[in-house]
DNA sequence: AACGTTAATTAGACGCCTCAAATATTATTA
DNA sequence: TAATAATATTTGAGGCGTCTAATTAACGTT
């Protein structure tokens, strides 16, 4: 929405494009042995000049090691940076597609968007929440496979009821399984 | 994440920074009589010459109808654009503040900047989600407050079943409830 | 109706991110 | 090792969104 930007600190603030950068150095690096310009511009749908001239804003910044024709690496800054972007994206990707059920394909470019916009404090109540969902017995895959009953039956109220029944039936026996499995449990998504 | 930009089609595209004015002259238009380049510079923090700048920019594109040192007015394309901007940014604000309990400051920034990252579909999915945990009787607030539980609780998974004991202690008496109130449903979001 | 105030525009500039074309370096292989 | 191919950089440019300073237009007051 429309809202003052607030004045960033007297530091030059990182873009969204360093943030791009630094993610796509941080994986390129995970994968491959060493990173190349070419790579780099690849994966970011970018071309060659423009990966160089932003490697050497980022050296300037110190968010990466990087010497002309030389091997390129983050800086500790950088790889935080980069690892921290990742992050989000993954966060961001897994909410988009595990809990919305969006195309694959949409949610990573989403998330792709989203990681700029989505603090790390944020981000992180994401996760709890995500987390959530997943493992207090009353939600749950089950609970999820509701959701989409719920949007396809035109969220018929009725139904939910109806459900809420079914639910209600298999509910103490869940709660057995529960309590002599409590020791075992594995962090499984599934109940 | 890293991405290749999808080449986009010829036309060119509705920038994030016009999407943000179309968005403050929207509701300027419904809070004034009349939209001022004074009041949009205020809303999205700039100054009087980037908005005048910009409405040339949106007029060439039709956006707005715009004749200089007279009145404004949003075209019906950039009506819509600016409606969907706005509603993007209600429901994203409204998951980040009712659903993640996030600071109401915090949620509109992170909100304002997500708006122009998420397509329409994924918003409406987004939507559906969250009528979905507030109106299904196995969510909605109370399960909600779970998950401030659960966090404050570091995930403990005990206290989740505890939880569900108790849940199910009440839950054929919540049906019954449900049962009986069905027709005068009114669609509070409260359980 | 003339003056001063407020609002809006023009002019010119800058930073960021991108590009294509030309050039330089490194790697490969004949 | 010399020629060729692949990779990387420099150069110079353009679009976008922003700014300040200067100018112009509209408005309100008396």
């Amino acid at each position: 929405m429309e809202n003052k930007v607030v004045k960033n600190t007297l530091a030059k603030p990182i873009t969204p494009a360093m943030e791009d950068y630094l993610e796509a150095i941080f994986n390129l690096d995970k994968e491959k042995r060493v990173v190349r310009v070419r790579d780099i511009a690849k994966r970011l749908g970018v071309r060659m000049p423009t990966v160089t001239s932003m490697l050497k804003t980022l050296s300037k910044r110190k968010l990466v090691e990087y010497e002309k024709y030389e091997y390129l690496e983050l800086t500790d800054k950088g790889q935080a940076v980069g690892k921290e972007i990742h992050r989000r994206h993954c966060v961001l990707r897994s909410f988009l597609t595990d809990i919305l059920h969006i195309d694959a394909a949409i949610a990573d470019k989403e998330a792709c968007m989203m990681e700029h916009a989505v603090s790390t404090p944020t981000l992180d109540r994401l996760v709890a929440f995500m987390e959530f969902v997943q493992s207090c017995p009353r939600a749950g895959a089950t609970w999820l496979d509701r959701f989409e009953n719920y949007t396809e039956q035109g969220r018929n109220r009725a139904k939910c009821l109806e459900h809420m029944k079914e639910f209600v039936d298999g509910f103490k026996e869940k709660i057995d399984v529960m309590e002599n499995r409590e020791e075992n449990y594995n962090g499984s998504k599934q109940d």
